[in-house]
DNA sequence: TCGCATAGGGCTAAATTTTGCCCATATTGT
DNA sequence: ACAATATGGGCAAAATTTAGCCCTATGCGA
């Protein structure tokens, strides 16, 4: 694993969360999760984008964190369920708030990120 | 500027709100601009874990996707302040609720994050 | 027996973000 | 004159995250 050199911030409660969510695809994970997308590779199909390695590491981090819980079921070839913790539940009404706003500025939103990236071709 | 070589998503509200929050600071930008502290240097103090500029980039961004306002002063030294705009203002419940989160379970999330970090020293 | 699907981890390279340093401007105080 | 304050951007290096490739294991069907 990596070795973190700078330390992290845990001050409030906006640090918290933010240490359990940064990641460029855990909210999406929970979120597909709480639609009950449970196993690996569906959620990989859901998330096309995403590499299936990050999707692994990121599912781990989320599990290790308390928000999701993993079953193994002993088969061959292997099946492997995700569900949200009663924790992790706690969290999606936060996320739906997040989702509602983003959706209720969308055509805004999408006008000024997309006018930034146009300053320099393929900008950030 | 850097110049994406990985094409963004832009599909839901959450990619969105995603692509205008992300960023290590920005959350609590708004949130200090919010307690009404505005000029840069102010910001800087009350953020002394961030480097002077990536404060400014990240100001910058914030204000370039529509959510803040910033005032220059005709000033020798210069003087700049920063306000949330409308659009602005209506992110902050939702920064609020994240927030309120973090602080309600901050106990257990505390303790998850500090025990993924023992696994190996130092461990993200 | 080859190919596919399922799941996962090691490892390196690439992508992206953040840091830190330097330079520039103008004013006030020492 | 020199230091300090305030703001800001160029630039390269460091830190961190993500992508991609490879290898493992089992069972099913062509």
């Amino acid at each position: 694993m990596y070795e973190r050199k700078i330390p992290l911030t845990l001050n409030c409660g906006l640090d918290l969360i933010a240490e359990v969510l940064y990641g460029k695809w855990k909210i999406r994970l929970l979120w597909f999760i709480n639609e009950g997308y449970k196993r690996p590779s569906e959620l990989l199909r859901k998330i096309p984008d995403a590499s299936r390695r990050v999707l692994n590491v990121q599912l781990n981090e989320l599990e290790e964190h308390g928000l999701i819980a993993k079953i193994i079921y002993p088969q061959a070839p292997p099946k492997v369920e995700y569900s949200l913790t009663a924790f992790g539940q706690t969290l999606m009404p936060v996320i739906g708030e997040l989702g509602r706003w983003g959706d209720e500025h969308a055509d805004h939103l999408r006008a000024v990120i997309l006018k930034r990236m146009e300053q320099t071709p393929d900008d950030k």
